[in-house]
DNA sequence: TTCCGACAGTGGGGTCGCAAT
DNA sequence: ATTGCGACCCCACTATCGGAA
């Protein structure tokens, strides 16, 4: 198949605003790949590369070559091209790369490279990812949509049950089930905003876990073998020889945990994230700091799926196999008010909120549902708005994303503290193009400077250090709730108590 | 007819390793 | 030694479509 009818493909679907019709259009090009194509040609209409990783994204795509005249390329020119690309390493291999990008994009037309820059920068913005080309793969493969979607969350690759669809039909599907080695994707959890509410989605009686600020962890076992996945399904067992130590010394053959791994201090009480995160991120066991595991959930044990059982069951098997101190603190609740106890108790220990479970529902590979629902405390401030970005998609032409500052009471200045675009409504950004426009004092079209005059009351998940902004502390999570126009920026909340909330010290002199 | 679940989009904070400067 | 970049980790929230109620 030619390059450019999925980049044509894509074209159509980036104008066409419904779901059935983008559907049909993905349906109809995954039909016309050659079987060779499919695993690339399907990534593609997903808006993904058949590669993770490339080493090439949006500062490898700034100096392009004009784009050629007439249309050359195949999906599988450019499956190879890409395969290339992302094998180079070592010296020189930012000027290897850059020649292997410039003659892809000089061979392709411009609206390949359209296509290509977004498959590269992973923001096509087409308005269809892989949960819409799994609809498509059904329709394309005549199967149940169910068929596919239940396979695309157990083998976590998109271009595999793309492939066994198209190419063997429900027979092919049904043979991809939850297999020991190959990671799935883990049940989520909705939020809500305080105990109450999350009680009314699960139900009484609900199951309260301690909520663990860490990384998600799943680890599989068979025998010695011992692999640690990431919530996005990358491998990660080299990085946690702690938790791969534990779950080997279990006395078990074959079995599929689902938890946290978290950094802890000498007392027990959790370390920051960052500390988590920078642990994780390290080869080798060479910190002094242990990354343990904490599991909540059990998916498969000695030959047995647990994945469709209730919950309770799932969870009395986990307590029955490993030790206490491998599993996160949990309760059965009946009332808000044991409920509202096991949260506060879970903050007082140092975490960073629960979750509540519904204990009759199933493990719901992959889905966001109401079986399980987060709960963590908010904090708010009201800050001054320092600047404003012109924003991109469908905000082009609104001022979006909010620079944050808080008072300095020695100075009268203003000392940023982050940025935030979330919370706002599509009235609200058009409010405020028009009154940051007011307030602009210069644009160099990226970052509109204004006066400090206009308090925004902002939520926030917590306080943690920075090594970028000039205070040495950023917001977590930020997120607008409402415009303060009964405030002037002199009576604004003070960078004291952002740091008084975080437990941060002022930086000495 | 209204409601609600799923999806996509719009970006935020941080960490590391690697190659180039 | 420092800087820029890519690839990860943690995310909140709104708009939209289309099937469920």
């Amino acid at each position: 198949m030619r390059f450019l009818d999925i980049a044509a493909t894509s074209a159509a679907v980036s104008a066409t605003s419904g779901r059935k019709a983008k559907i049909e259009l993905l349906a109809d090009a995954l039909r016309r790949l050659e079987p060779g194509e499919i695993t690339a040609g399907a990534a593609y209409l997903a808006g993904e590369l058949r590669q993770r990783q490339t080493g090439v994204g949006y500062a490898g795509l700034r100096d392009l070559p004009p784009p050629a005249d007439e249309a050359t390329l195949t999906v599988a020119a450019v499956d190879a091209a890409i395969a290339e690309l992302s094998v180079v390493s070592g010296a020189g291999s930012q000027a290897r790369r850059r020649d292997l990008v410039g003659a892809l994009f000089g061979a392709a037309t411009a609206e390949e490279q359209r296509l290509l820059v977004g498959l590269f920068s992973g923001e096509l913005r087409q308005g269809a990812q892989a949960g819409l080309l799994a609809e498509a793969i059904a329709v394309a493969a005549q199967v149940p949509v169910t068929a596919v979607r239940r396979a695309l969350l157990l083998a976590g690759d998109l271009k595999q049950v793309a492939s066994a669809a198209l190419l063997g039909g429900a027979p092919a599907l049904a043979e991809i089930h939850l297999r020991v080695g190959t990671p799935l994707s883990p049940m989520l959890a909705q939020s809500a905003p305080d105990v109450a509410a999350a009680l009314l989605d699960t139900g009484t009686p609900a199951v309260v876990d301690t909520k663990l600020d860490g990384i998600r962890i799943q680890v599989h076992r068979s025998g010695d073998e011992v692999a640690v996945f990431t919530r996005s399904l990358d491998d990660i067992t080299a990085r946690l020889p702690d938790v791969v130590a534990a779950v080997r010394a279990l006395p078990v053959r074959e079995i599929i945990l689902d938890g946290e791994a978290m950094a802890l201090d000498a007392s027990g009480r959790p370390r920051p994230f960052q500390e988590t995160s920078s642990r994780a991120a390290t080869r080798g066991a060479t910190s002094s700091v242990a990354l343990m595991p904490y599991f909540f959930d059990l998916l498969h044990l000695d030959g047995t799926d647990l994945l469709d059982e209730p919950g309770r069951v799932r969870w009395a098997a986990l307590a029955d196999t490993l030790p206490a101190d491998l599993t996160v603190g949990r309760e059965t609740v009946e009332t808000p008010e044991q409920a509202a106890a096991a949260f506060a108790a879970a903050l007082a220990a140092g975490q960073e909120g629960i979750v509540v479970k519904a204990p009759e529902a199933p493990y719901d590979v992959g889905r966001r549902g109401a079986a399980w629902v987060k709960v963590k405390p908010r904090h708010t401030l009201d800050l001054v708005v320092l600047a404003v970005e012109w924003g991109h998609g469908r905000r082009r032409g609104w001022l979006s994303n909010l620079h944050l500052g808080a008072r300095d009471p020695g100075t009268g200045e203003f000392v940023m503290l982050g940025k935030t675009f979330k919370g706002l409504t599509d009235e609200l950004l058009r409010w405020q193009t028009e009154r940051f426009k007011e307030l602009a004092v210069s644009d160099d079209g990226w970052v509109v400077r204004v006066r400090p005059e206009q308090v925004v009351e902002i939520a926030f998940d917590g306080v943690q250090t920075s090594p970028r902004y000039p205070g040495g502390v950023a917001l977590r999570f930020a997120r607008v709730l409402r415009y303060r126009d009964d405030k002037r920026a002199a009576e604004a909340d003070t960078i004291d108590m952002v740091r008084a909330i975080g437990g941060h010290q002022a930086p000495a002199g």
